[in-house]
DNA sequence: CTTGCTAAGTCTGTCAAGTAGACCTAGCCT
DNA sequence: AGGCTAGGTCTACTTGACAGACTTAGCAAG
């Protein structure tokens, strides 16, 4: 292994603890549509693709998981049932959101060009994601990026 | 459906096509050693954990896709070998790991604090994602984000 | 020259997961 | 009572993950 690879101990890694709660198949699609503000079954369903068992099972997940909590509503005529929405949890992976759908637009778009675009609520101006470190410069690549063990790194044997 | 919830064809999504290529469980772990410096197959297999198998799929679907490349190498005394080395198209996929591990570093991470933390190779400075608009502002939040149909958007039917 | 070593895979059998499509279940309305 | 609808569950089939053994190609030592 080359020596200046980093050498933490990677069943540890957050990355991989992240993707064991978000890193399915339909999990991410789950979300993007919940971050588009869909949040019944049917209508999820319907924009996702997923088949309803596995919608079905990675709803109740997230809910598990702390990322959707069901509430419940009524609509008129109808008899109470339950919707999915985002938690604080679920809303802090927005940025891993924003970011899968940065790298799809540059890498993966139709000629047409990126079907969604994201907003600032207030100015209306485009949002991005910037790599900054916290002295202010921004970093344009992953070059320039540097991973060091953390407080919680431990050694491969 | 929600009247303002986005209403654009979700089969033209860019996340589906994102995750059409690194949406895969193990897809995400092989990037993130391949950020960390680790190019050869065994450390790879080692690292991740992947069963053999699934590490050669999923380094084959790499190259294929073009986020990783092929590259030969020989050690001495050995036969020529390959590595695996990240492409532009790969090393832009940096934010979406970065924002993985935030996400992981806040909310599955160990007591002990993360295992891995990024800096700034010039200035040692530990690095972040930010939420920007165009305009400058600071977004602290996926609340203050409207998404909005963008070029390429096709209305559902 | 044959035997062993190593990195980088492939092969095999087993088992879990995804998938499509039909079916079920409450309440509400007529 | 019978039908409607959203939100699921059930069944049978197919795909993919997985562990562990095996293979392959070049080098080197005996």
């Amino acid at each position: 292994m080359s020596s200046w690879a980093i050498d933490y101990d990677p069943a540890k890694c957050n990355i991989a603890a992240a993707l064991s709660i978000v890193g399915e198949k339909w999990t991410f699609l789950v979300l993007r549509e919940a971050f588009n503000g869909i949040r019944r079954f049917d209508d999820m369903q319907r924009r996702t693709g997923a088949p309803r068992q596995v919608l079905s099972n990675r709803l109740s997940r997230l809910v598990d998981d702390g990322l959707l909590r069901r509430m419940p509503y009524r609509e008129p005529g109808q008899r109470p049932r339950s919707e999915y929405r985002l938690t604080e949890k679920g809303l802090d992976l927005f940025p891993v959101i924003v970011a899968l759908m940065t790298w799809g637009d540059k890498h993966a778009s139709e000629p047409a060009g990126p079907p969604v675009v994201l907003t600032h609520r207030d100015c209306g101006a485009h949002v991005e994601l910037e790599l900054i470190c916290v002295d202010g410069h921004v970093l344009n690549s992953a070059r320039n990026v540097t991973p060091k063990p953390g407080p919680g790194a431990r050694r491969v044997a």
